[in-house]
DNA sequence: CAGTGGTCTAGACCACTGG
DNA sequence: CAGTGGTCTAGACCACTGC
């Protein structure tokens, strides 16, 4: 199968429809994701009925699967099959958190200890609304809580969801849940988060954040502003976390 | 060429020899990237000879070259061959450094503005040599320099050096060099570093440092705490930047 | 045992680079 | 133009899973 190198011009600023067949199978396989066709722990057909299915070589599929793997949207079982990545079942509880004990012993203190602070509907602020994609003043979910770690409070985390695809979520229906928040999101809303972008500064508490950290004003925090993404690269949280680090620290891996 | 499964036991504590052969061809070319038979900047074998002199196809030589390139070690480039990866003649001139202007316009306020503050040996303290993999009271280079931008001083850097491979070393030889560190450690000491792990916490400055960096006592500062890694995964450097971040921001993307 | 993903091969052709 | 990496195919066989 082979499409052609389209002497056509392309609309300028579209992505040129010419692109290795393999790719092209990539984003196909991408919209059914989107479209939601395979749901989340779900398995994708396997790679024979995919090749089948566009046409193309049992390789030229397992080149773009490879690629949907390497951007942790699919997850490869040898014997079992390919299976969609899922932010509940996944063994590592909160993937884009990256922070660790000292000591470097992950679960050393046992599983964090959630407390939703507050959870309400908000008119976005012209920040927010940037960050999410909206317009000013379009209503947005915000939502405050703690998480300790054998006790200490650790991390202030404050979310803002876009109003419209997170309708009816509470602060009980948050504080029931059992799992990670990106599980309720995806189990409960249909909203996948694939990719996160943060910004990291080292900032002071105003006395509110102290107090609800229980450490002293002059006390220096990390400042973790994240915006993920869906599949679809909408922007569909922004989350400000203030994290001590007296006891764990932010740890980043470079390539 | 088939490798058998080994029946034989293997060593304790080894990695078994039996891999998929693409790695064993992997590793095969990681030794000569080790051994330097082909310098930084320079290319490797075509796929083809090597295939030849592995005698193995050309489609498993190009999975071993994939997993390179992944990894940064080596740099394909369509119609001319593959190349060593190199910190020298690198368009990003600081590869692992992740603060940028809160504009995003990288580059705003152009080039860094280097200076060095010290470069003296010393006996490495005992948590100098665990991090490098030395004995306490070994002998370690230590260097302090401040980088500016626009001219504003923004980060102060603490780094450690073992003693032995980059002995020669002198704040003369920093000073007048013009790239990255990290070119010169590859260019002058045959030190190429591959990897790097970052710690980073909230933190506020002493009096020196403070000065240094011309904020005030109680500003917030990122402190950065890096271990970079040699092809071998031998420690070769501890950093520690206190990165003011009233302007810019560490910036990190999760996938 | 059948079905899945994982490896390896051999060969054809394309796209890019430089002389 | 020859040489390089990049794509695509078809087929063989292996390793793992679950019935």
């Amino acid at each position: 199968m082979h499409l052609s190198s389209s002497t056509v011009a392309e609309a300028p600023g579209l992505t040129p429809s010419f692109s290795p067949l393999y790719q092209q199978i990539k984003s196909l396989i991408l919209q059914s994701l989107q479209a939601g066709e395979w749901k989340p722990g779900e398995p994708i057909p396997s790679e024979i009925e995919l090749a089948a299915r566009f046409r193309v070589s049992q390789g030229t599929v397992r080149k773009a699967i490879d690629a949907l793997a390497a951007d942790n949207l699919v997850v490869r079982r040898q014997g079992k099959g390919t299976f969609v990545a899922t932010h509940a079942e996944q063994h590592v509880q909160y993937r884009f958190l990256k922070l660790v004990p000292d000591s470097g012993d992950i679960d050393s203190d046992g599983p964090a200890e959630r407390t939703i602070v507050a959870c309400r509907q908000q008119h976005a602020a012209a920040d927010v609304a940037r960050s999410l994609a909206l317009r000013a003043g379009d209503t947005v979910l915000q939502v405050r809580r703690v998480l300790a770690y054998g006790g200490v409070p650790t991390i202030l985390e404050d979310l803002w969801l876009p109003g419209d695809p997170f309708k009816g979520l509470t602060l009980e229906r948050l504080a029931a849940w059992p799992g990670p928040m990106y599980a309720l999101f995806e189990t409960e809303f249909g909203v996948r988060m694939v990719r996160a972008e943060e910004k990291i500064r080292a900032v002071l508490p105003d006395a509110p954040e102290a107090a609800l950290l229980a450490v002293a004003c002059a006390t220096p925090l990390l400042s973790v502003e994240r915006v993920a993404y869906t599949y679809s690269d909408t922007p569909m949280e922004l989350r400000r976390g203030l994290y001590r680090t007296d006891r764990r620290h932010y740890r980043n891996d470079l390539g």
